[in-house]
DNA sequence: TTCGAAGTGGAAGTCGAATTCCGCTTCCGC
DNA sequence: GCGGAAGCGGAATTCGACTTCCACTTCGAA
């Protein structure tokens, strides 16, 4: 590795991928990277963190060694997969920000959430087994849900006494749920329910 | 040990304590074995479920030895601590059970349990990381969970497509959102407020 | 086609945690 | 107060991941 070295530093992070800085991969090895991370998405989804490396090796049909050339570390390549949800969770806030009526789009993105979090077990576990993992939330997809509520809460739509990391850890609390049964949309209904601002008494 | 063999079970359960089966155990290995298991919870309170067994015997001021005469394995140990909440739990739901109305024990009942989980970060991560663990609900629990659920709902106090395994999921849930921050007040309103029937409509 | 750099596989090494073992110590019934 | 069964501590072992290493391919630019 004479390239731009990435020794492990403090942070870890893998930087990018197939065109890192200035040579770019190898067609094969990008090929190869992108199997792993895929089998190691299937793995997580199937089996849970506790996947071992050989198996997504195995499962991504290459050698433990390619695995490692490409992610330095098992903590590493969970974090790459993470990343990619955030980013995914990203897109989805700004599609809900995008969305005229505030409490709509709120319970739109909730609703959406759990349904993805059941469609995807594997980053339902890291989530909800999280606290440990590299699993950062980044503060990109903080800030936008900050937004999202704080429409929501102007609209009167949402209990004024909810920030964003009790959202957080609520989300947190759904993908648990829902690893264990996959009935998002009954928590998905409950969830909007209960963060709904109590009603004004019937007149 | 010459008594009525233990030999690993398939279910593994630790077999009763101070007194199994014949002849009673030695005051202070008795004693022992009560310091290990409050180190424990102890221990788990503090960090999780990854605490090492040697820290755990170090905190109960015993050897690693002394602490697998009484728990053949770190799984068992877990079981055992988390058999205690469960009876612990058992209590509470009968307690609710003795209340009148089916809705207010209901809530109590919820009230309550976040509370106990907030109280209780070592069981909350067990909990919450369940699925693994031997942490298997144990029956009694389930149906008088039941019993309670059946109450309320006939009331109609809560939603009725709302079961018990249903129910033990958001319980999982609860206690994963609880270990991320302890606004259990919160969320334990939310999620009564979430699983409340749906309102009629205003007169 | 050739050649060297890039990439590969998987055996071997490492390392941290669980679990075992056993000589020594402490109870406790007689 | 004795004897020996029950219990104890903690060093040593086992075990199961993760990671490293390197001889051997494969790619792709000239």
């Amino acid at each position: 590795m004479t390239t731009t070295a990435q020794p492990s530093q403090p942070g870890g992070k893998t930087l990018n991928p197939v065109l890192a800085g200035a040579r770019p991969m190898r067609g094969d090895a990008a090929r190869n990277r992108a199997r792993v991370l895929d089998a190691a998405h299937a793995a997580f989804a199937e089996d849970g963190a506790e996947v071992q490396m050989e198996q997504i090796a195995r499962r991504a049909g290459v050698g433990v060694g390619t695995l490692y050339r490409n992610f330095p570390t098992k903590q590493a390549l969970i974090a790459e997969l993470a990343q990619r949800w955030a980013d995914e969770r990203i897109e989805i806030a700004d599609q809900a920000l995008a969305m005229p009526d505030p409490a709509e789009a709120f319970g739109w993105f909730v609703r959406r959430t759990a349904q993805d979090m059941a469609g995807d077990a594997g980053l339902c576990h890291l989530f909800s087994g999280l606290g440990g993992a590299a699993c950062e939330m980044p503060d990109l997809l903080i800030e936008r849900t900050e937004v999202l509520l704080e429409r929501a809460r102007r609209a009167g739509a949402i209990r004024p006494d909810l920030n964003v990391s009790d959202f957080q850890a609520i989300l947190g609390g759904l993908s648990a749920a829902i690893a264990q049964t996959d009935k998002w949309e009954l928590f998905a209904e409950m969830l909007i329910t209960g963060l709904r601002a109590p009603a004004p008494p019937c007149p």
